[in-house]
DNA sequence: CCTATGTAGAATGTCGACATTATTAACATC
DNA sequence: GATGTTAATAATGTCGACATTCTACATAGG
């Protein structure tokens, strides 16, 4: 290696911080079901490591929101209320709209092809849910990791995969897929244009309609 | 006792959350500086208690944002750039108007005598900058408890706690205190008459006017 | 048959020790 | 004198064991 400026620190150096990827995971794919306990013993000869680190990586998905941790009870596969749901849904909203003003007013030429591409994947994936929901997930990865915040866009992506079950059961119906898609396409149009306030509205809206449509699944399934 | 009809969680029974609440209050208030290095095996001496307990306490006030870990290499008390402080300022900025615009919409009329109080306790403590701070974090978290959303005041809180520094810092002047209080005025008025739209305004800027005060410091001092 | 209670089992909480990695200072080399 | 190397020191990473607390089931009493 010629040589290396600065030494690049791996966040996923430590054992724990490996283990809790992989719990994470686990969670969001809904391996893990909601209310699971999740037993340090367990995970600890599931993953070869010591209780310790099941520890310490269980603490940091509960960080994420993912596991619930009550004092000598354990670690539970969080359980959101439909109200929870809910207001995940509305602070996401919030604070995506915050993140795309700021892109609408920042984004760099040289990344405007690569923004043009993934709406462009995301229009192709309309008929199957599943891709669907992947490009989805990466185009909003693209747009929160380019407005010009990591703590903004951890918080965002944080609550994105909380609720990541309810946006997938959401994207099933291809009537759904097609009204994001246009809320897609518009936002992409408002942010290439550079119209922060409309950028603002509309991903807030985008974020809004699938918690309406996901709420409204959520109760007539109970 | 007659009947608890549900048992109480005391989040701080365990030792990691009691050490955890004690670090975060050192550094929030200022005995920790920033930058200055947390070392288990000091802090472990320090509480009487084992490098274990020590080790899950400094992940807790990591998440906080109080303090930075990096693998290999300890944690020390978080230290903000100017682009951070200014970052944080605006994301909770943004919260605040949330919060507050749901609080206008909903705060039960048997709580908005104690709201009133808070607001006479801020404008009695306009003359001391340390008494104002304490009062404006009261209002602060009596309207952020009240919005209807542990999670949203959770964490329109601990943004707060990561910039208390220059809050107070930016509080110091009886002229800021002044421009404060008369914001905090405004912002009640909003509230108790239930306008959501103008306390969403007022709040944020609330904020933002905080941010601009601590920014004008920040950078003269530099 | 239902409720309350006590006991056995299993889970989490806490600790001290060892392994591994980073930091510092002394030293040799250019 | 500056730089690179190396060994000693000190910090964090990981582990297994013991202490404490919860849970579940069996059992006695109503």
């Amino acid at each position: 290696m010629a040589s290396s400026p600065q030494k690049t620190y791996d966040i996923y150096a430590t054992l724990p911080a490996q283990i809790a990827v992989r719990i994470g995971q686990a969670i969001v794919e809904n391996e893990f079901k909601p209310g699971q306990k999740l037993r340090e013993v367990d995970l600890a000869a599931a993953f070869g490591v010591s209780r310790a680190s099941v520890r310490e990586a269980l603490r940091a998905v509960e960080r994420e929101g993912l596991v619930t941790i009550l004092p000598q009870r354990g670690a539970q596969v969080t359980a959101l209320s439909v109200e929870e749901v809910q207001d995940i849904f509305e602070i996401r909203a919030h604070l995506m709209g915050l993140a795309c003003h700021r892109l609408a007013r920042a984004l760099p030429t040289d990344k405007t092809a690569e923004l043009e591409q993934l709406l462009e994947a995301l229009q192709r994936a309309l008929k199957d849910g599943d891709a669907y929901a992947r490009a989805s997930l990466a185009i909003s990865e693209f747009c929160v990791r380019h407005a010009g915040s990591r703590r903004l866009a951890d918080l965002i992506l944080s609550f994105g995969r909380q609720t990541a079950r309810y946006t997938r059961l959401s994207l099933s119906t291809p009537e759904r897929r097609r009204q994001s898609g246009a809320n897609w396409s518009k936002l992409v149009k408002a942010i290439l244009a550079g119209d922060a306030s409309e950028a603002e509205r509309t991903s807030r809206q985008l974020v809004l309609d699938t918690r309406d449509a996901a709420l409204q699944l959520l109760i007539q399934s109970s």
